[in-house]
DNA sequence: CATGAATGAGCCTTCATTCAT
DNA sequence: AATGAATGAAGGCTCATTCAT
């Protein structure tokens, strides 16, 4: 059951990416997140116990983690895994605010042991589990390939090369990525 | 001739790229980059007009605008400047306190106004400067293929593939890059 | 008949005294009285209108009012109706609770000018009761006689010397304090 | 040399007793202070690393520690050194704002650990060298008869009984005191 | 040049209090 | 009666910036 509450605390969260994609973590005061969620200050103090848990919240929804957990959940595997979470990913980094948030969120967890502890560990989790999906086991090339993985979707998000159609990069960057593995030697899309 | 109030001057900077890179630039006050770099936090706004200035002074260095200068300085063109500025480039951002600074500075550029019109500005120009020496003019594709080139660079340094050695990731970035262009064409480095 | 509703009162003034005693009347939030007396915060101001009030009752009770007045329901007067009174005085206030609590009462009774008057007046009305008790009328003398009492006691169970014992401090101030009157002049407890 | 920075800290310091004295240590923000200091609030935080540690200055001023050591400087020992101090231990507190604010304090080392602690050290040390000026050596009895001393005078300054004037009263507590010690004894002033 | 005292705006956070349910 | 969401007013503290020396 979805109560009112869970409706407040979402809006002040979906608020706060904004906010916080447009000033920056530490460019937006609390104050303005209110305003904008258009709730009291204090009612932020009241679902986040501190600025820090709200950030954290938010920069948990910055990364791709959603996207690939729906992928995990839809019960894919191999190489349509890849392309579910490939296209999604695009699709969620063509908005400027998330693609704003993102780099905001790297630049945090520079700074902020806490936070940067924290997705860590869930990057940590999530990596494995992809691999698993994806090969069938998360040996250290297989998550190696992963990281590969999402580190080039994140490349390409980020500076999106206007010469290469996203199609053409996911295909080509899905092959890299499969051929560390055996059962997908030789076995490209061509 | 270098004076005093150079060497003076340096050192905050130097100071200050140090603090930044560490606390970012809004979490490390001007006081913490006065005390590291043992002078006062009067002297810093001698300086320094503002913190947004002594910001934007090392949002610059933190740039690889440094080294692509440099190497244009050289008289290098065509495919040895491109391999100049590249080996620089990873030689830079070895150094986790120039990526983090990086990191930093892409952030900032989605929120400061000012800030991010100075360095696009710089960019632009610099593209255009390279695109010309590279290529001989400064065409849109020639422009892109720069970006392409700037772009690959800052996302192997900000993830460095574990399997691929920094010798064949540059020959193969600069092979792409120069293929855009007819007189590079077929004309692979074998 | 005592009623639910003063059963939850009564379990709230009781833990109000427990935290308040421990973190002063200011350093204590209301929320952690509901919290420590299992209720929710509103139902304390169901009970009590306001913080002042809820201060206000455990005040009153951080006082000796209470053991003065049972003194004084049990029909004693004279010699006896001091003894009975500086017995249980002490006994109170071995409790370093209710000793913290006073202190943090007449601290607060210099600053908060309503709980000092409140606490005055009845102090002022006690006072005059236990006068006409003990020495038959409240005359001046017989008035200032009374609060030396009630001062010599607070002043034993503040800072009590170790080597006075309770009962002969009693006995001494009793003899101190009766012999402001003729009747009792010269005729000590031997 | 007393230079301005020393009066400012001194004024704030000031200001700080009698504005604490009024409104109790947490019923006066440090704004207040300022304020009636005629600085801005941050200059308070430039003296005072926090509210914390001004409370602990003020805490200090309000015992008797300075008289103390006043007398000790004196180089008075004995029965002259305890006459001297008392005599200015009352002339100290009877002036309501050193009253009140004694109050403030003894509520204050009840609920904050850290400041307790901090007074703590300092009477323990006070006392110790006061029973050696006075008796020649800090037994224990020695000590608690300094003790004796100074929660008497505390007794007499917070509640004076009408009908003992100041000299009668010292002269009796000196006694007394005195008493402790075999070199004294049989030694009244009758 | 250099220092550090001084200012004031602004931010995070707490907390008494109210109110709909 | 009872709950806890919601509000808003302060308060402590930081920090960029200025300025007298």
């Amino acid at each position: 059951m979805v109560t009112r509450k869970d409706i407040v605390k979402e809006r002040i969260l979906t608020v706060a990416m904004k906010v916080f994609s447009k000033y920056g973590y530490f460019g937006a005061p609390v104050q303005l997140v209110a305003k904008e969620a258009d709730v009291s200050k204090g009612l932020v103090f009241w679902y986040f116990r501190s600025k820090d848990e709200l950030i954290l919240e938010v920069a948990k929804r910055s990364l791709p983690l959603d996207l690939i957990n729906r992928g995990l959940e839809k019960g894919l595997v191999g190489r349509s895994l890849l392309e579910s979470i490939g296209e999604e990913y695009i699709k969620k980094y063509v908005d400027p605010m998330q693609r704003n948030l993102l780099l905001h969120t790297m630049s945090l967890g520079v700074t902020s042991p806490d936070i940067a502890v924290h997705i860590r560990e869930i990057c940590e989790r999530t990596i494995i589990r992809l691999a698993e999906r994806v090969f069938g086991e998360a040996t250290l090339p297989n998550r190696v390939a992963m990281r590969a993985f999402l580190g080039g979707l994140m490349c390409y998000t980020l500076r999106p090369p206007k010469d290469i159609d996203e199609k053409t990069f996911l295909e080509n960057l899905i092959n890299m990525v499969l051929s560390v593995s055996k059962q997908y030697k030789n076995m490209d899309s061509s």
